[in-house]
DNA sequence: ATAACAAACTAACAACTGTTAGTTAAATTT
DNA sequence: AAATTTAACTAACAGTTGTTAGTTTGTTAT
């Protein structure tokens, strides 16, 4: 039994990595220096590079896959719906700002059959949002704007949370959420 | 005198293959592929491949400067002034969808001296922006919440608008341009 | 004490990287 | 017609890449 398992330890020291330089700029020699030791060494825990990359990602997507099919299915309204879904995504973010950077910007690396499930994964996420976001107009809730710009504006901020979050002065995560939530539903003006 | 410069071809793969990519994964190889040349006959036109990079970031970052210095310094309200920022930011994108995937995702692959002048301009943007936001809620125009959260949710927004635009079903521009300001400054509620 | 295992190491590999040097052929300028 | 320029080429370079093989060392279980 062990305090800290090594593994993990290679998989969070790479999503930081990964995240300022991108996976590709990325050596297996960088990660190895990172945690003083060989690169050699990185294939007693891992298969591959590419096998880190999958581990930082398919996580994380698994996680807001759950979170959009709960709330999806839960007896809401689509305001509250979307409310939720703000603060998750929020939650989520927070909680793995490294991996999001990944997500967002090294998915493309993925090996062909993970680099598959993941496209399908974040297409369902989308149309699950879409129906949500659909249903709301329909009952009036949500204005009857073009639903793919509602959809973009939305998930937009949400996704590149990571980038900001951390940057100034550290925002107390409640009013991150409160003002995040005012903002993107009611507007600024 | 040429009909297209193999300079200005060059810059223009290359800015479709690094958002496709990214930087680092693009080599000299793949870009003169792409030109149906080798590699080696792409230095008849350019020094490096960080030249490259240059030349498409700082064209367009320059051009965003640009934008924001000519609405900042004009008569108009805080309101009014988001809303050109906004279709200026739009119009700008669409013209550059590439170099935009590039200048978000690749920036920190510029050489040293070309990496500190975007950051400051970056910053000088931000900064710009945040003066406009902070007039508006002096003003009674904008709603009184955390300054940082309406500056990320408007940004976010417009930066990675290159990820949606000819995704789906081509949206007309200027319902686009409405309905995208709509969303950003009234809500979706 | 001995066997088994985990996790580090050294050394090496073939492929690929950005880039340079020198050459050639065609187009343009003098 | 001769001289120059442009833009392609081949060949090669030194360094880096992800990865494998085989070995060593310290820890745990028998």
């Amino acid at each position: 039994m062990k305090t800290i398992d090594r593994k993990t330890e290679i998989v969070t020291i790479s999503a930081k990595l990964f995240r300022q330089k991108g996976f590709s700029a990325v050596s297996m020699r960088d990660i190895a220096l990172a945690l003083d030791i060989k690169a050699a060494s990185l294939y007693n825990h891992i298969k591959s590079k590419q096998e880190i990359l999958v581990l930082i990602i398919i996580d994380i997507a698994k996680e807001f896959t759950q979170s959009i099919n709960a709330i999806a299915k839960s007896k809401n309204t689509s305001l509250t719906k979307l409310e939720k879904l703000i603060e998750q995504h929020i939650d989520i973010t927070l909680r793995n700002a490294d991996a999001m950077a990944c997500l967002n910007n090294d998915w493309m690396h993925l090996p062909d059959d993970e680099l598959k499930a993941y496209i399908k994964m974040r297409n369902e996420y989308e149309e699950k949002f879409r129906k949500i976001v659909k249903a709301g107009i329909a009952s009036g809730e949500i204005k009857n704007l073009n639903v793919e710009v509602i959809i973009f504006s939305l998930l937009s901020t949400l996704r590149t949370l990571y980038l900001w979050y951390g940057k100034k002065s550290a925002l107390n995560i409640e009013l991150l959420k409160a003002d995040m939530t005012k903002a993107l539903l009611k507007g600024i003006v």
